[in-house]
RNA sequence: GGGCGAUUAGCUCAGUUGGUUCAGAGCGCCUGCCUUACAAGCAGGAAGUCACUGGUUCGAGUCCAGUAUCGCCCA
């Protein structure tokens, strides 16, 4: 048999095993295959990301899924990949270009795409090679990118369909503008963030009279490009003005005055300014009145000839600049501090524009439906469920999707223009146009979206549009594991492309992990710089390394020892109850540390006590005749723990997972059963009795390691592999692919659990009493049981446990026994337990502890006493209940007249 | 302004269908132990008015309403 170091030391260990994995191709899956299939795709990190404790969050949980599909004896899939990531990737490469004092249009086209290809195969996807140093199971050989031929033609494919359908169109509206990227953003890319600016009030003349309209506005400058003033219908104050002219200030144009439901009578003055280019809702009142649309500024966000003298500025040097003329000319009404909402870009966080421009939409309502009623009915689950609230409210006020990006990397839009300005959206690179026959066709500039490629995920990564084995293998999905911040980006998205495109559900079950925080509750995120690396984490990390990350985050002072990849996935999992957010330290991860080493040293233990002839698998029949009441018990505990091991991962709850088997592993196993067994191991020349403990010692905790391989995939592979090494066996070994245990009830024996409760009661008690009176450590005691000739009998048949255990030399037992002077005393169950301890006792501290326990009691008795009094309770709680509690009250009873008994001999 | 979530021990968090000692775990703290699997360990202990106020109920950490504080999303 093969030995095991003192200490777990995971460097030895991990890389070991996940080469064996990838050797043997075990995270290969098989279209052929004749099992159920279990399919995760991955949520596509960007090519240009690095690991953050956010994906080993969510990381860990796919592959927990899919060791323990594989170990239930699924053909399971896990789908890597990234996506191209188009404005990042190509704004991290023209960084890379401005350090050579060169831009993208010095390139052109052709060479910055040329650029951004040889930069992603040098440094893109870093993020997957970490991911397997946390051990995911994913089927790399199938690993897939968002500009992969494959899916490159499934998105091409998709617009066609969707623009053949009418679902795609061409527009010239209002979008989000990044003036810093150059290109438009959907909604979703353009959030909001409240900023303390200013609400300034201005006068604009009415013409031929004396009076001026206040209206307010967050952005000044914009009133270059106002084209009239709104008022509310029925708003008395400006009835008379409606249809009047007023001039508006520094540019002196005349605009004039009308009435619109959306000036809230409310809000300000009551009239408001309309900039129909450069506002949302000023837009809609724009098209409703037929207003002219003036862009004052161009795609830099720079002013334009529209801005008059303003003409160059910056917008906010112009914002500036408008103020003080305004001030000047005593057109300032005046301004009050104001916390605006102001969208910002999420790729540079650059304050985005409204903008007017030419862009293709994907028309979402009747896409949606279907996507709403797929959840409705249950086809979809969310966990946790409230999700699926905010997903209904978005979908249900979706709004048109602006997918054209005005960026060079990406997908670009298959629709080229003729001369005359025929559209053709085509397949293949058309030669002449098919309206006029034109030869000269100019493609679209544009490239799509990144999630217009994304949203194909599920089918497009399985060869869609093309009938693969794969898609007919492996498609619909089962389990979507992400976070809740890209619901909308991506999670509904998919959801109504497979609908669409597949006509069914991408996947059943969504599982939304929570968010990684740091210790004051921030979100961890690169910007704020308190994420570390949790490759630092896995493999180890010097004060030097982390020295600038220190700064920030005192707690890595010292740097980070290497707690291993399992650490860290039973930590994170541990700690994480469904969907809730988890305040994360590195000192945390000392919980999983410390239970791989636990269960490493058990295992030890275990091995070292196997005889050279024991092999594996042993059948583990355990066809012995009686078996021994403790190992009747470990085995009912373990299966216990089996059965609530599945209903937890069923559920998606893995931290009570978790919990459970940490429990059963370490409070259990370790504690009580491998220290009751030593007696047994050690009778060398008794070889049955030795035997029996062997197999329940070896049989359990072969099981420990399959329940635990999907939480720690490493370490239970380096033990399983341990415990079969002497095992002659033909081809290739390993935990992956062994059977999930499966609760056998035929295990469950509540008789020895009920037995073994008091036996453990009874030790603790008695070292209970050791501790609290300051018994040493090297000195044994001696112990007297009271009690029932059965209980007697039960106690009677642990006595060598009792006194290793408890470290008892001397132990008496009987009915009738009297009890010993200068003893402390407690009551287990019906038992009275006495410990003389001599001149060691100390009388009042002896009474202390039992007048406590006696007012702990009382408290109790005096509370079910009083349920039981109720009338109420008796007459409308369950029977079972007030008899529950009727036992609780004999019980409670009995015991108090045991200890004030024996608190009555101490004080005589 | 609208919606969603959270608030339990010094820290990080559990607590599923209202009912058994339900007030828990790990870390930290206190006491005693280098007992031949493990000091990354063992044994024992202290520690919480379950945010607040009402309500429903025989019974509320758990269900309902309101309040406060914090967080996220939307406008």
């Amino acid at each position: 048999m093969k030995t095991l170091d003192k200490v777990y030391h995971p460097a030895q260990v991990e890389n070991k095993w996940y080469d064996y994995w990838m050797k043997n191709r075990l995270f290969h899956a098989d279209p052929d295959s004749e099992k159920p299939k279990y399919t995760i795709m991955i949520p596509p990190p960007n090519v240009t990301g690095m690991l953050t404790m956010g994906h080993i969050l969510n990381n860990t949980i796919q592959d927990l899924l899919i060791r323990w599909k594989k170990m239930e004896g699924c053909e399971t899939l896990w789908m890597p990949g990234t996506d191209h990531a188009g404005i990042a990737t190509q704004n991290k490469v023209e960084a890379a270009l401005r350090e050579e004092g060169l831009t993208r249009y010095d390139l052109g086209r052709e060479k910055l795409i040329e650029r951004v290809w040889q930069w992603k195969e040098k440094f893109g996807g870093i993020i997957l090679q970490q991911l397997r140093k946390l051990g995911a199971a994913c089927d790399w050989e199938r690993e897939r990118f968002t500009m992969d031929s494959g899916l490159s033609n499934a998105v091409k494919e998709v617009f066609i369909r969707l623009y053949e359908k009418g679902y795609i169109y061409r527009g010239r509206r209002l979008i989000n503008w990044c003036p810093r990227c150059h290109t438009a953003l959907a909604d979703e890319e353009a959030p909001s963030r409240d900023i303390n600016g200013k609400f300034w009030h201005i006068k604009y003349p009415v013409k031929n009279s004396g009076e001026v309209i206040i209206v307010s506005t967050t952005r000044p400058e914009t009133m270059l490009g106002d084209t009239a003033v709104a008022v509310h219908p029925e708003d008395e104050r400006y009835k008379k003005l409606i249809g009047q002219t007023v001039i508006l200030p520094l540019m002196n144009r005349e605009i004039p005055v009308i009435a619109d439901e959306h000036a809230d009578p409310e809000k300000g003055s009551g009239a408001v300014k309309i900039t129909p280019a450069h506002d949302f809702d000023d837009f809609e009142v724009g098209e409703r009145h037929h207003l002219e649309q003036i862009q004052i500024m161009d795609e830099a966000g720079v002013m334009n000839d529209q801005a008059g003298p303003y003409k160059g500025l910056d917008r906010f040097e112009a914002r500036k600049q408008v103020l003080n003329d305004l001030a000047k000319s005593d057109f300032l009404a005046g301004e009050e501090p104001r916390l605006t909402p102001v969208p910002h870009c999420y790729r540079c966080d650059t304050v985005v524009e409204p903008y007017l421009s030419d862009q293709w939409f994907v028309k979402m309502k009747p896409l949606a439906e279907p996507a709403v009623h797929a959840v409705k009915e249950g086809k979809i689950k969310f966990y946790p469920k409230h999700w699926e609230d905010t997903y209904f409210h978005w979908m249900e006020n979706i709004r048109d999707w602006c997918i054209s990006r005005q960026i060079w990397w990406g997908h670009r839009i298959p629709v080229w223009t003729c001369d005359n300005g025929h559209l053709n959206v085509s397949r293949k690179i058309p030669t002449v146009c098919s309206e006029c026959g034109s030869t000269k066709l100019t493609q679209d500039p544009d490239v799509l979206d990144t999630w217009f490629s994304s949203w194909l995920w599920p089918f497009s990564t399985l060869g869609w549009p093309e009938e693969e084995p794969e898609l007919c293998k492996f498609f619909p999905t089962n389990t979507l594991a992400t976070g809740p911040d890209i619901i909308f980006f991506w999670v509904a998205r998919m959801i109504m492309a497979s609908l669409e495109f597949m006509g069914d559900v991408p996947f059943t079950d969504v599982y939304f992990n929570g968010m990684i925080r740091d210790l004051s509750g921030r979100k961890m995120s690169k910007s704020l710089g308190n994420s570390p690396d949790p490759l630092w984490l896995i493999q180890g990390a010097d004060s030097e390394i982390v020295k600038e990350f220190a700064k920030k985050n005192p707690s890595y002072k010292k740097g980070v020892p290497a707690y291993g990849a399992d650490a860290i996935r039973l930590t994170m999992v541990y700690l994480t109850p469904l969907g809730g957010d988890v305040h994360f330290d590195h000192t945390l991860v000392e919980m999983g540390q410390k239970f791989c080493n636990k269960l490493w040293n058990a295992s030890r233990f275990v091995l070292m006590n196997l005889d050279e002839t024991d092999k594996l698998p042993h059948n583990h029949d355990l066809h012995f005749t009686s078996l021994d009441i403790t190992d009747r018990w470990i085995l009912s505990r373990l299966q216990k723990s089996i059965r609530q091991v599945h209903q937890d991962l069923e559920q998606f709850r893995f931290n009570e997972a978790a919990h459970t088997i940490h429990g059963f592993v370490w409070g259990e196993f370790c504690d009580w059963y491998l220290e009751l067994i030593k007696p047994r191991l050690y009778v060398r020349n008794q070889s049955e009795v030795r035997k029996k403990a062997q197999s329940v010692v070896l049989y359990t905790l072969e099981r420990i390691l399959r329940l635990l391989h999907p939480f720690i995939p490493f370490i239970t592979e380096e033990v399983w592999q341990a415990l079969h090494s002497s095992e002659n066996s033909e081809g290739m070994k390993t935990i992956m692919t062994q059977q999930y245990p499966v609760f056998e009830s035929g295990f469950v024996d509540d008789d020895a659990e009920i037995s073994m409760e008091l036996l453990q009661q009874v030790i603790t008690s008695v070292r209970n009493i050791r501790g609290e009176m300051n018994v040493p450590q090297d000195k044994k005691a001696s112990l007297f049981i009271r009690g029932d000739a059965e209980a007697i009998k039960s106690v009677d048949q642990y006595a060598l446990h009792i006194r290793r255990l408890a470290n008892v030399d001397h132990l008496e037992t009987g009915a009738g026994l009297q009890r010993p002077e200068s003893a402390a005393a407690s009551v287990v169950k019906n038992l009275e337990l006495f410990i003389p301890l001599g001149g060691l006792i100390d009388i009042d501290k002896e009474k202390d502890r039992i007048q406590k326990e006696i007012l702990r009691l009382e408290g109790l008795l005096k509370g079910i006493s009083a349920k039981l009094k109720n009338k109420n309770f008796i007459g409308r709680a369950p029977g079972s209940v007030v008899e529950r509690e009727k036992q609780k009250e004999k019980d409670t009873q009995q015991k108090l007249e045991k200890l004030k008994a024996n608190l009555a001999v101490l004080n005589e």
